[in-house]
RNA sequence: GGACCGUUAGCUCAGCUGGAUAGAGCGCUGCCCUCCGAAGGCAGAGGCCAGAGGUUCGAAUCCUCUACGGUCCGCCA
């Protein structure tokens, strides 16, 4: 149920009931006919700017229109008032009964309540993360993690048939650069002393894997050459990595349904089979590119490439697949990645990269409008920088100073929820200031705290019903008599309520998760404050003598915290019954 | 030289498909704690939405240019 979907509705059937009255002209467009709420509470409840969409069109002034739509209207038992304003706004007011209906709507789906079919079961491939095997992950990582797992949640609650993906770069150097570095550590499990030399990882999170290698093989690679072990301790190395990342993950709530390997794209023929369906289209080539202009590399020369013609689909240049020397480039696999995403049939794919790959949106939405014909979409959303701070201080890191922070370690000092409802306090491309200590805030500042402070309200309140014999459960008070709920402030609280289907859609339609972390502050904000009113005006408490007005006004808070609930479930964060 | 992102109150940031007098928190000023959880509450001041043009009934929002900040720029991953 989407309130503002139906009088949408009504809107729109008043005014082909116009155009059957001969009131307006046929054939006129309404799809730009909105119905929101006002900016000012002040003006109403909902406000439709119909009239004024229509009366050019309709060769009509927008007040005439307006004021036959607004009589209309007002036969509807929902609208209370209709009210032409500014320059063509028709301004409603509806009935209470619409509000306490929305309370009654929520206790009945409980968090389904929102649940939209606006995806209408599409296909949509979410990939993110997607950090190189050769490590655990540290913060930056943590941000794309929690944005793509929010935004897949999102779309899921959305309608959307959604897969969770993760991209393993093992098919280059550097899992090369991993193997020489487990190796060495497998000497010192060995017992050998090693040095760490310059291109490869001293990390001591490697010891592990070392002392794994040797359980496993004993001592049948020591003192050998590289082209014995390389590729057997690639493999061992990189499954150890990933097993690491897939545990970090966890700890943060995050599930992947699916891992795809870059290295299997080269045992498979992947890319070939990319690269051919692009050369029959006639977008590859031999040729060579021009040096980048204000900067010009020192080395520069020019050679001869095997080249995507990306400028057919909106990049700036072409780019290279093909190194001179006939291996591929980091690009190559890319496109036959996303070649294989197109060819499992997705609607619609999402990537979600740190902003320092920025420079590679344009190519490898090129690459997916050429793969696919231009019929899959490809949104790629970029996650800026988070700066960290320790009591108002930058934190700095320096992976050399042992100060590096992953992970692991922010979820250790704050935990899952905590990370995750702040790293969405911020438009993923905006950079985001994380304060180990501010995080942790118990104030009003602080929006993890806040929102969870109102879901612990209502069960301190549901916890008191329940001790005085006054019966809660969602059944009960969702067949509540809801008649008494009628103040101004509550209707408005119930108002709120009624704004989060909408908001769903929105934050869906836009790819952006952090909308419902604002809605969340933003409706506990309003529940503490009719909480607050109730300090002054007795009649406002939600506890009060008589059971049955008791059951209504806990149902509104009841409300509140199953959309609470149901937000923070998108966002992959528990609700707190109580704190401390 | 070019590409992408950003620029909104003193500070940190929201702002829906273009909609009415642009919002929140912090900070500031004043008042308030016997009260369902004061881990505070209420009220107020504070704005040329970086600048200039354009599009139209209407622009913080769309387009162009400029300024400032960030990220990136042939075979690296």
């Amino acid at each position: 149920m989407n309130l503002f979907a139906d009088i949408r509705a009504l809107v729109l059937s008043d005014l082909a009931a116009m155009t059957q009255a001969g009131v307006l002209p046929s054939g006129l467009a309404t799809d730009n006919v909105t119905v929101e709420p006002p900016r000012d509470a002040a003006h109403g409840d909902m406000a439709t700017n119909a009239a004024m969409v229509l009366a050019k069109p309709a060769g009509m002034k927008p007040r005439d229109i307006a004021e036959v739509l607004a009589a209309r209207l007002m036969e509807d038992a929902r609208v209370v008032s209709a009210e032409v304003a500014g320059p063509g706004f028709l301004n409603l007011k509806l009935a209470p009964v619409v509000w306490q209906g929305v309370v009654a709507s929520v206790l009945e789906t409980g968090t389904d309540y929102g649940r939209s079919t606006m995806g209408q079961g599409k296909t949509v491939n979410v990939e993110y993360v997607s950090a190189n095997p050769t490590g655990p992950l540290h913060v930056g990582h943590t941000r794309g993690a929690v944005f793509g797992d929010a935004l897949a949640s999102l779309l899921d609650f959305a309608g959307y048939e959604v897969t969770r993906e993760y991209y393993i770069n093992d098919g280059g150097a550097q899992v090369d650069v991993l193997a020489r570095s487990v190796y060495l550590r497998y000497l010192e499990a060995h017992g050998q002393e090693v040095a760490f030399p310059d291109g490869t990882y001293p990390g001591d999170y490697l010891i592990a894997v070392g002392e794994a290698l040797k359980a496993k093989v004993g001592d049948v690679y020591v003192g050998q050459s590289e082209d014995v072990w390389l590729e057997d301790i690639r493999d061992f190395a990189t499954d150890a990595m990933m097993k690491l990342i897939e545990a970090d993950l966890a700890s943060l709530g995050v599930k992947m349904d699916r891992f795809f390997s870059e290295k299997s794209l080269y045992d498979t023929g992947l890319i070939e089979a990319a690269l051919a369906d692009l050369r029959d289209k006639g977008l590859i080539y031999e040729g060579v590119l021009e040096p980048p202009k204000g900067k010009k590399p020192d080395d520069w020369e020019p050679r001869e490439q095997t080249l995507f013609r990306s400028t057919e689909h909106g990049d700036d240049v072409d780019r290279p697949v093909m190194k001179s020397d006939g291996s591929w480039t980091y690009f190559a696999p890319d496109i036959a990645y996303h070649y294989d995403k197109v060819q499992r049939g997705y609607d619609a794919l999402i990537d979600i990269f740190g902003a320092d790959h920025g420079g590679y949106v344009k190519r490898m939405k090129a690459a997916v409008s050429a793969l696919s014909g231009g019929t899959v979409p490809l949104d790629i959303k970029l996650t800026q920088l988070v700066k960290l701070f320790k009591n108002g201080e930058p934190f700095k890191m320096s992976k050399r100073a042992g100060t590096f922070v992953t992970l692991r370690d922010v979820v250790e000092q704050v935990g899952p929820g905590v990370t995750r409802f702040h790293m969405l306090t911020r438009k993923n491309d905006a950079p985001l200031d994380f304060d180990f200590d501010k995080v942790l805030e118990q104030s009003r500042d602080n929006p993890v705290f806040y929102v969870q402070y109102a879901f612990a309200r209502v069960t301190s309140v549901l916890n008191k019903a329940t001790e005085a014999g006054v019966a809660v459960d969602d059944a009960t008070l969702a067949a509540a008599n809801l008649n008494l709920l009628d103040h101004e402030a509550e209707l408005a609280l119930a108002a709120k309520l009624a704004e989060w289907p909408r908001l769903i859609e929105t934050a869906a339609r836009t790819n952006e998760p952090h909308r419902v972390a604002f809605y969340l502050y933003d409706l506990a904000g309003a529940f503490h404050g009719l909480w607050n009113r109730g300090n002054d005006l007795s009649e406002l408490r939600f506890l009060q003598d008589d059971p049955k007005v008791s059951q209504a006004k806990i149902a509104l808070a009841r409300a509140c915290a199953v959309v609470i609930a149901a937000g923070l479930g998108i966002l992959g964060v528990e609700p707190a019954k109580e704190l401390r």
